[in-house]
DNA sequence: GAGTTTGAAACT
DNA sequence: CAGTTTCAAACTC
């Protein structure tokens, strides 16, 4: 078929287009759509033509054709081609022998039926938004991510490269995918680097990133949840399905759903300030920054527990019947019958499995606490603390005077998390207002903006690259410095 | 623009 | 379902 002898129009509602949702093939995107095409932190790269997204929105100037195939051999009957998946006849396209075409309707509605037949999905979009899988935010208007309903299957690529239709739609790739050597994840430096390319807004520059990161000039990663080493992986213990990160489910579960998904602005995925700033190692330094905080707590006051344990044994204070009186108040305590200050007096001596905690673990300190510190108690005792946390609180400690060093156990602990959460939260003021500056200096051309720009861009270059207070980001904080909120001990 | 690479689709 | 082949787009030179 000659080209330009076609055409390339939406089917006048043929059956097959009826039970077609709508189709999203690859589509060219006018620049200045793709120059919304970016988030606070995150650009891309200005040549690219990703997948029609799900929310298209209207353009002023008249949405362009879809690009045309060239199909040779498939008669542009099979999904091969892109204007057939997409349920559009051919038009103006490059192929030969087409048989997409209005005139040979018959012919394409059997190809239609038969691919369907293969595949009943086959028409339906490949990439939809998914509500994130934070429960707690779907209620608050949670961002829908946009997903690869099936996955990519790429071995060679890295996921980087328009041959994977996860990249190309703009989308991270997700447990859907049975990709190999993803690089495609929320966190990876590669896929940084290569949106960074952007700044040059050269495409070679561009696909030289993408082929630096392929060949491991930049090397991996590190991230922890980075999917690239653990794909196909058979004894991996968690399973094949483990095997493949899903980037919607770890950003939630970390609180950076607002990370994931680089499609346009279009879209509006809420995007967090704290976005490329708080990393999986903060999570991994905060909760350190807690053990760390606990344990000194634990020991400064294991000393004091020592001494009056001794005293206490040296005195014989308590008989069997305190001690059943003890069990008998302790359980009434656990349900706030008895004040506190009474109870501190009976309950030295008790055995571990006379409290029950809220949560069926035994409870080694009875002090009541409020449902957010029983709450991390839960869920810290068989974690982080485990049983080196049960064992740092003898029964024995619980003198007294175990509320007063409980108090000021929990309060050393709870300083070093505030401190630390400082951090977090200066990090994210900070990001929050370089996006703001951004903004408006791109609107605006007044030299405050440009400086602040310009300022906020040298905060944030570089992939994983925390946005860090002015000073800090002048001052290089050296591991152990009391000002790097990575790995200074916000207890200490 | 020709040749190569890549991964989805189709086929076995 | 896994392996292979076909195909067209992406990519390289």
């Amino acid at each position: 078929m000659e080209p330009g002898n076609q055409q390339q129009v939406q089917p006048p509602a043929p059956p097959a287009a009826q039970l077609m949702a709508p189709p999203h093939p690859p589509q060219p995107r006018p620049v200045a759509q793709v120059h919304a095409v970016f988030s606070s932190t995150r650009q891309w790269p200005m040549s690219f033509t990703p997948i029609k997204p799900m929310v298209e929105i209207k353009s002023v100037t008249p949405p362009k054709r879809k690009k045309q195939c060239n199909c040779k051999n498939s008669h542009c009957l099979k999904l091969y081609c892109e204007c057939f998946a997409a349920g559009l006849y051919c038009d103006g396209c490059n192929c030969k022998q087409c048989g997409n075409k209005v005139e040979n309707e018959h012919a394409r509605q059997e190809a239609i039926n038969s691919t369907k037949l293969r595949n009943p999905k086959a028409f339906q979009p490949k990439i939809e938004n998914v509500p994130s899988t934070l429960s707690v935010r779907k209620d608050a208007g949670a961002p829908s991510l946009p997903k690869h309903n099936k996955g990519c299957h790429c071995k060679k690529s890295g996921c980087l490269k328009k041959y994977c239709e996860c990249f190309q739609a703009n989308i991270l790739c997700s447990k859907n995918c049975k990709c190999m050597d993803c690089k495609n994840f929320e966190g990876s430096e590669e896929l940084q680097a290569i949106i960074q390319g952007d700044n040059a807004s050269d495409k070679n520059s561009i696909q030289q990133a993408a082929n630096v990161t392929l060949n491991g000039a930049i090397g991996s990663s590190g991230y922890k949840y980075s999917p690239v080493r653990r794909k196909r992986h058979p004894e991996d213990p968690l399973g094949p399905e483990a095997n493949h990160f899903d980037a919607s489910q770890v950003a939630s579960s970390s609180g950076l759903e607002g990370c994931i998904g680089y499609q346009s602005r279009s879209k509006m995925v809420y995007r967090s300030p704290l976005a490329n700033t708080v990393h999986p190692t903060d999570v991994n330094d905060l909760a350190n920054h807690l053990v760390i905080a606990c344990r000194k707590a634990t020991e400064a006051f294991l000393t004091i527990a020592d001494n009056k344990v001794e005293m206490e044994v040296e005195r014989g204070i308590h008989t069997n019947a305190d001690l059943n009186n003890d069990s008998m108040k302790n359980r009434e305590v656990q349900n706030g019958v008895i004040s506190q200050p009474d109870v501190a007096t009976h309950i030295d001596q008790r055995t571990a499995g006379d409290l029950e905690s809220p949560c069926g673990n035994t409870q080694e300190d009875y002090r009541p606490a409020s449902p957010g510190t029983q709450a991390l108690l839960c869920d810290e005792q068989g974690t982080a603390f485990g049983s080196d946390y049960r064992t740092s609180f003898p029964a024995a400690f619980h003198d007294q005077d175990t509320p007063k060093l409980s108090v000021l156990q929990e309060k050393t602990v709870l300083t070093g998390l505030r401190e630390y959460l400082r951090v977090i939260i200066t990090r994210g003021k900070i990001n929050a207002n370089n996006s703001a500056g951004m903004t408006e200096a791109n609107a605006s051309s007044e030299p405050a903006m440009e400086l602040d720009a310009r300022r906020n861009h040298g905060a944030t270059t570089g992939p994983g690259v925390s946005s860090l207070p002015s000073e800090a980001v002048e001052r290089p904080k050296a591991p152990g410095d009391p000002e790097n909120p990575r790995t200074s001990d916000p207890s200490a």
